[in-house]
DNA sequence: TATTCTTATCGTAAAGATACGATTGGTTTT
DNA sequence: AAAACCAATCGTATCTTTACGATAAGAATA
């Protein structure tokens, strides 16, 4: 991709509201997301099962889910539990109420 | 990228969701449409003048704006005359609604 | 008819996203 | 210590996205 040399400004909340969009511009995500928030959280291994899709490329959704801030992991050995990150799944639930007014 | 040979299938609302959420994770596109929605309608040519960006790539975020069917384009010789999709519009507010609780 | 105005589309380049299999790293169990 | 288990990461291939300038297509104006 050819960027533009300036860095473009937008208005603080756009970036935020964008990021989080494009998390979620994956139907697998959002089913990934729909799961967790059903059984209030999962193991990585419990999606593999569900999806059929290769172990790596779940772990890369829950990777973007992640760096998103909408999931977050906690080992419970031998296995890490994800749940919504339920202070900004808040954020992002009122970015997107008040986008769309 | 290297796809499953099966399409994966998805609850209906889990692709539609994903689609409109696309459409949403560009910042340029969630900055067109806030203008969008404040001016109630404008032409490619007042974004141009707005975004730090070339009008083959405003027209490009317009189409895709376009094809995920949150704006449509009127003719309004010789300008085109861009609005929010109420329809769909709604419908994507409802599904974010719905997806967030 | 020629010119101008406005926007879409084409061609292209660079970066990102998505998928896979294979490997690695860290725990737990044997 | 060895084996087994679980998930992340690496390496790779391919497709998509984002950006640009240049060109084309359409209608209005001179």
């Amino acid at each position: 991709m050819k960027r533009s040399l300036e860095h473009i400004e937008y208005k603080e909340n756009t970036e935020a509201l964008a990021r989080f969009a494009k998390a979620l511009g994956h139907p697998t995500r959002i089913a990934i997301l729909k799961h967790l928030d059903k059984q209030s959280c999962c193991f990585t291994g419990d999606l593999v099962d569900v999806f059929p899709l290769a172990q790596s490329t779940i772990s890369q959704h829950l990777k973007e889910l992640k760096n998103a801030g909408l999931i977050q992991g906690e080992l419970k050995s031998p296995k890490i539990k994800y749940c919504i990150n339920q202070e900004n799944w808040k954020i992002a639930k009122s970015l997107f109420k008040e986008f769309f007014d």
